[in-house]
DNA sequence: CTGAAAGCGCTAACAA
DNA sequence: TTGTTAGCGCTTTCAG
């Protein structure tokens, strides 16, 4: 084991001369410096980080809790993140948590245990427990994407009222009265923001609300699969189907066509996420581009204004979605 | 800070049976056990995994280095990689590396640096400079899915050659015999193999090899429309085209279908994964399964026996691969 | 600018 | 079964 110390000898220096140049090389006489980097590289030496981070109590570990990385959408929010993280030194720990509380819990305790110094966490769930810090010392977490109505921290969304607001108008521009959703599960503050938007645009357009319209899915392709089945089944079927996400909606649009119907002839079909396999479905997907990696670098920001002291108290941002148009969106008729 | 020697004073016992009682409880009296996890719970302490994993010269951290988590087939592998690993009590540091050697440098220095006890590498590459450990100690790592040919290391894989193989036997099989395909990056193991096997199911048919039908692609949807273009322009197209991943072979799809030719009507088109999205397509995709999450399963399972010295010398398996027909292949006419 | 020395919080001999 | 003690490898006062 290639230590501190030995470098120290080899170099004939004090260990804290190595530790200086190698921490601040600037307050260390060119001489010395010249002397103890030769030795670091004669003993091949790599400082053990664990000693370093045990000592200096931080360890540049950020825990990102995912709720799937199957999911095309936060692959991309991750990879904002990671080059946020590496630009500032920082090292990111993915956790797929499955939207499991308990591990969400468990991967949040490397905080509580030094293993890493803050959270950034892309479900709408407090991982860690009430006392897990000291009262009002400000929580070294912040909430992406999904968000907590009441966020203990700062946190980074979408205007996802405005956005699903704007997709449904865009479908009833196009004639569409009759508008099926296929929304996330029940409690999702995501899917309660985007049902709402969706209410909004009816409302404004006089198009009376009717609930049997709504299915829950899963965000998986397999489930808007099964709700739109449900959908097509009806005798009053809808003209359009607004999915809460891509991957519902490719699934949905295989179905309309195993049911023999034409997408968008017959049924015109939206997404949300605009996800790398939106532009390559047949026909390509109307959908709600998100900023994905912009969430990601934000988070990152935030975390560590939070994490290095410099924050004023709880943020909120929302970065600015965009409506695509491509041809799985038509006129009504 | 509350620490051990805190809970020691609260317990009144020594730091020593502290430590004990949360290591190997059952070797401490039930008296003094019951003392201690009283204060223990009153203290509200968590012991410093920081100072426990540097005194003790393991960190239990896995890195995982991923080319690039937004391909689905390696989220499956990563599923496997977690439960296994969670289930021997490490914890996985995934790392985004998008297939940059300096990148996939750095994350590996974490071992060096002790802040992670083993690699589990996803690209044939060896992470570590050659003099990063003793001479002849077993590297730390685990290769999986595309395995360096002289792999310094234990290894899992497909058989890539004989399930190249069977699916353009199954093409063949279909009457086809102007056989397109969209490889990955020429300098790929993988790409290798699966050309090899590909031939060997040409020469198998007596079917002459016309080099000029290979494309490269990289993987992605985009890469796989851009190549099927060409193939498609051809004046002696090809009659079917068997793509490397089924990303590619979703653009493909899309491609053939823009220049007004069906799927798999005119020319049939197989894939390789069987991602979620391959079901979905349209036509739904003949593809080539992999076992994604065992693969997973299996490489945690060889690191851990290299990192506790269980190991005998460098291991290579083979997982098997199935084929799965669906609507994208068909007979020819 | 450099060195000596005191730990960080914990584990692991070794003794008792 | 429990306590004492000596560090792990490094950073950081505090003197010099």
């Amino acid at each position: 084991m290639t230590n501190i110390r030995k470098v120290a000898e080899l170099a004939g220096v004090s260990v804290a001369t190595v530790s200086r140049t190698l921490k601040s090389p600037d307050i260390v006489s060119p001489r010395t410096r010249d002397k103890v980097l030769k030795a670091v590289r004669e003993a091949g030496y790599k400082p053990n980080l664990m000693a370093v981070q045990f000592r200096s109590r931080r360890t540049r570990n950020l825990v990102v809790l995912v709720p799937t990385i199957a999911n095309t959408f936060f692959a991309r929010v991750i990879s904002g993140i990671q080059e946020a993280a590496q630009q500032q030194g920082y090292s990111v720990l993915l956790c797929n948590t499955l939207g499991r509380e308990e591990s969400e819990a468990t991967y949040a305790k490397m905080v509580t245990t030094r293993q890493a110094d803050g959270v950034i966490q892309l479900r709408a769930y407090n991982p860690f427990p009430a006392d897990a810090f000291a009262p009002d010392t400000p929580l070294p977490m912040v909430n992406a994407c999904e968000v907590l109505d009441e966020a203990p921290c700062s946190s980074v969304k979408l205007d996802n009222r405005a956005a699903a607001r704007a997709i449904t108008e865009h479908l009833i521009g196009l004639g569409h009265r009759r508008i099926g959703m296929i929304k996330g599960p029940r409690r999702s503050p995501l899917t309660r923001d985007r049902v709402a938007g969706y209410c909004d645009a009816l409302e404004a357009a006089g198009i009376a609300l009717d609930e049997s319209l709504l299915c829950p899915g899963k965000f998986t392709p397999h489930s808007g699969y099964e709700a739109a089945g449900m959908l097509v089944a009806r005798d009053d079927r809808p003209s359009a189907i607004f999915c809460e996400s891509d991957e519902m909606a490719i699934g949905a649009i295989q179905r309309i066509k195993q049911e023999g119907l034409r997408v968008p002839d017959d049924i015109s079909v939206a997404g949300f996420d605009d996800i790398a396999f939106a532009s390559f479905s047949d026909p390509p997907l109307t959908t709600i581009a998100q900023p994905a990696e912009a969430f990601g670098r934000e988070a990152v920001a935030m975390l560590i204004e939070v994490l290095e002291g410099r924050e004023e108290g709880a943020k909120q941002r929302i970065l600015p979605y965009e409506l695509v148009i491509r041809g799985s969106t038509a006129v009504k008729r």
